[in-house]
DNA sequence: GTGAAAGCGCTAACAT
DNA sequence: ATGTTAGCGCTTTCAC
């Protein structure tokens, strides 16, 4: 490459780079030299050499299907980057010892991350060797900074409000474990709905499960007799896996919504809107999520002096009525 | 490292790599100190020497959920072994430009692929260079090696079969492009049916349209007149995408299945599980599928002139029957 | 502004 | 069986 542009190998790197002290002449010889030979330079090479990596990883579950939008807005910003993203499923378990076997054989120049926890020791011990920006996707992961921050507040207050106003007060609030930042916010939404009302919560039937199909369909198993006696008259589910199994539990037990139960959910998506009623919900805007947390990553990447500087973004989120609801009788 | 375990930096390299011609004893010595120091190889370094990297690449449009499961069943193989995976997401459109940029900046020891289309020049061009295994999953690229093949020809027959025996003639064959593997295969099955029945078929049933939710719904309005007039009483839809397509627009036009129309889809989930009637689908098993192109990929990694030699393995779907078709009146 | 040379951390070939 | 050395393809420093 270097002696058919006739100049040194030093130079191709220097018009490579666009680096200073580089007439525009060989700039240009050197770039129709790259173009005759469709030469591309080795990545691997340029990475050992200089420690960048041009590569952002993602490491969320990929069970949760929302990942995939979320990934998709990630990837429209990184177009117009030279970055190249790897999705890392981490799971549900282990996650610590998945990301550090990721992190072993590859290497990124920077990290968004969303764990199913926020309170593990491993992953802080993890990361606080990286030397990478690292932002998290709605977890406030002690020594991490958070990229995107949803807000869950104000749409889980208004759900709880609507669901008030509808003469509920038996509303049971579902979520995975109420360790991660969205069920937390979420929790204290609800309650701040009720006490605006000067109406009592009961603590009782704030539940916390896994983010799993049968872990909804086992809180529902307590839930029932409280749906049968009306001390239960709506459930708020914070997560859409739960949510399945809250449906299911719901249809083998002979119950129809929102006649005999009101439901809302968070996330939006082809079953909620195609179930018959549809399912009203809170809705987060998964591609600007993605959109919001590259640009912000990006930009660590790029000063990282800023590092942990600048503001998460906060994504507004949308309560959506549909008909899965009704007056409490 | 070296140094610190008292050998030399190429003894270290054996060690770490098992090779021939070290003594278990100095090997044990390397090992201490290796957890000693907490090293780790730069795996970097190692594939610029090696040409090895330790990574495999699925490129596949996520817009597609199916493939969050495909990809557990994948990673799964791979945790016994020491590759790890990226996902790539190639969308729907330029998607041998988008492969090419990953392959710029990534190697990798091998490739899954699932495209959106068969007969890309461009793909072929590009994938002709490589040199290195890539397998299809479910589609039959010139020149590419098939890796796993889905079934479905005899779970769609089956499929058209039941309709035929409620008595549907007028059945709607609804899928992406007829270019790809499962369409064309699923259509051959359902003429197939048709045909053992001494039953004429009507091409102009059999539509073609894109991978999305639009296209089912644009699909729809034409079928529209013929589902009121009866002359279409069954819809078969190959891809879950369009299926949202359809029914959304059964919704809209105040249809009811089964009543007004049977159908069936392709993939299986909580949406067709959920609806109320339940769908009857074929499902076809998708961390078996994940797992089966996972081995052959490995196996083709480890023995490169075994490349193309092997059977593709064949993944059989399954025809369950749930509440979504009805006898023709 | 440009070429030559050092060296990133390894593996493989060559010594011993 | 093990130490030493060349060199993978780059980037960066140092001459000029």
């Amino acid at each position: 490459m270097a002696n058919h542009a006739g100049v040194g190998i030093g130079t191709v790197s220097r018009a490579i780079n666009g680096s200073a002290g580089i007439s525009a002449k060989t700039k240009r010889k050197i770039f129709e030299s790259i173009e005759q030979l469709g030469y591309s330079p080795n990545q691997i090479a340029r990475s050992m050499r200089s420690n960048k990596y041009k590569s952002i990883g993602f490491f969320v579950d990929i069970s949760n299907v929302a990942f995939a939008l979320i990934a998709k807005g990630i990837q429209s910003e990184l177009d117009n980057s030279s970055y190249t993203l790897s999705l890392c499923d981490i799971g549900t378990s282990d996650v610590a010892g998945k990301i550090t076997s990721f992190l072993e054989s590859r290497k990124f120049d920077g990290i968004i991350l969303s764990t199913p926890t926020e309170n593990d020791d491993d992953l802080q011990k993890l990361f606080s060797k990286l030397n990478v920006p690292i932002v998290t996707l709605d977890r406030d992961v002690p020594g991490l900074v958070a990229g995107v921050v949803t807000d869950y507040f104000s749409s889980v207050k208004k759900a709880t409000e609507y669901l008030l106003t509808l003469g509920h007060r038996g509303i049971a609030l579902v979520g995975g474990t109420g360790k991660i930042r969205p069920t937390k916010v979420s929790i204290e939404a609800y309650k701040e709905a009720f006490r605006e009302q000067g109406l009592a919560f009961d603590e009782g039937l704030i539940l916390e499960g896994q983010f799993t199909n049968e872990s909804g369909k086992m809180l529902m198993l307590n839930l029932l007799p409280k749906i049968k006696s009306g001390k239960v008259s709506a459930i708020l589910s914070l997560n859409n896996q739960m949510f399945h199994g809250i449906l299911e539990s719901i249809r083998e037990n002979q119950l129809e919504y929102p006649r005999d139960i009101s439901i809302i959910t968070v996330e939006d998506n082809e079953l909620t809107k195609l179930l018959s009623p549809a399912i009203t919900v809170i809705r987060r805007p998964l591609v600007t999520i993605g959109q919001s947390i590259s640009r912000i990553l990006i930009k660590y990447m790029e000063e990282p002096e800023l590092y942990g500087k600048m503001p998460s973004a906060v994504v507004p989120t949308e309560f959506i009525v549909r008909d899965s609801c009704s007056l409490c009788k």
